[in-house]
DNA sequence: GCAAAAGTGTTCCTTTTACACCCATGG
DNA sequence: CCATGGGTGTAAAAGGAACACTTTTGC
């Protein structure tokens, strides 16, 4: 087999952050290190890329490894590619970021790898280049939330608006008028009232909304203003 | 030296997508590739990463060994990952773009590395993926374009506002209305209006803008509505 | 003096914001 | 009956879009 001569070959790694929402904070799923190095030491679940695998295929298999997940949003977040970045020997990295509805992940993984979540305002210290990882996600997230209807892959299929404002408060840190977000949100047209309540978190009880999937499934890329004053963005 | 035993290392290569603005059109820098497999075909300026090279060191140094300039914008796009998309040996691609200012771009390498400019709607073929990654930047250039002062990295120091129209809507494919436009860019304060014309291309000639570059560095990822219509982009 | 491109203002409409009260229910 | 959280409307302001005429000057 022909073979390009005299170039390095380099390990490559996917690495990724997985995003859940309890209902009323965002929070980070981190595994404890089971490779010799920095053993016990938390890190983002991540993985040699195979030698038939594409990214799309490895970074499916490692969050399917760790969650039994399937079918999970994700996205290329970013290649890191710095010299010492892994101190072992030399690795990229091509990290995912992956939102899901923690209620799904019901699996007790725990014994097997050691996960955990954690609040993202309250993560411990991370290995290698993880936190950077963890930060530029966190960034995205909030840049694409503004603009697209990305959070609903947080929530279960059916959801109240106070939650879904929680959801949206959490990621962008901010309170917002529920008058406004109320309208802004229907204004979509991407919810379906259902008939039901959760009675769960008042007395009155909150309506149950269901996403429109034809409509998600067009407007996923579609420009709409979801927060206020988006121009304090970067 | 310890390492990570039984993986496989893959060659992770740059390929760099170089924009340029002529003053009526946007182009693409491509090259005529040299190493065996597909020599002659049309392809993007790429490189394998060096043993201790970054990623932007990389694509910094590939970017220089084609044009010579140095301090260029540079972005990364993507990382592609497709098991057979070089089909001599598997090579992991992490993409740039790049945007300069053509004019800037004097040396004649066409000699050296058969290098040349296309009108981005009239590209030849591309080997490999490179009209993938092609395609993903200009989708990703246009979306930053429509809300962050990015486009002047493409015009030398001194511009016109006519100028500035037509990139924007070289870029946007659509014709603007040069008084909103006008209205709009000259409300984020980063144009200086200078005492001289541009008699080029009129008679009655263009007063020449120049940034304001505190100011620019400052609005650089600042959120501006600089297009119409936003809602359509995706 | 005319053709060609530059430059500038106003009106209308849509969107966004700020803001406060009533409702339903469980205890 | 009252405390708690859910739900809704309105008015004022700002921003965005549509639109046409005057200016300059080289030929």
């Amino acid at each position: 087999m022909v073979r390009y001569h005299k170039q390095t070959r380099i390990l490559v790694a996917i690495d990724c952050i997985i995003f859940g929402f309890d209902g009323s904070e965002l929070k980070l799923l981190l595994v404890q290190r089971g490779l010799e190095h920095e053993k016990g030491k938390w890190s983002l679940m991540g993985g040699f890329i195979q030698k038939d695998e594409d990214f799309v295929e490895g970074s499916a298999r490692i969050l399917n490894e760790l969650t039994g997940l399937e079918g999970v949003y994700m996205e290329q977040l970013y290649a890191f590619g710095d010299v010492n970045r892994d101190p072992i020997e030399r690795t990229v990295s091509v990290a995912y970021f992956a939102l899901i509805d923690i209620h799904k992940y019901e699996k007790q993984l725990n014994e097997d790898y050691h996960a955990e979540w954690f609040p993202i305002k309250d993560t411990p210290k991370l290995i290698f280049d993880h936190q950077q990882m963890v930060d530029m996600a966190k960034e995205k997230l909030r840049y694409k939330a503004a603009f697209h209807p990305i959070l609903f892959e947080l929530l279960p299929e059916k959801f109240t608006l106070p939650q879904l404002q929680s959801l949206y408060e959490g990621i962008f840190d901010y309170q917002f008028d529920k008058r406004n977000f109320s309208r802004k949100l229907q204004s979509t047209k991407l919810l379906v009232k259902q008939k039901d309540k959760d009675k769960e978190s008042s007395k009155k009880g909150a309506f149950y909304y269901k996403l429109d999937k034809r409509r998600y499934a067009a407007n996923f890329h579609a420009f709409l203003n979801l927060i206020p004053n988006p121009g304090n963005l970067k």
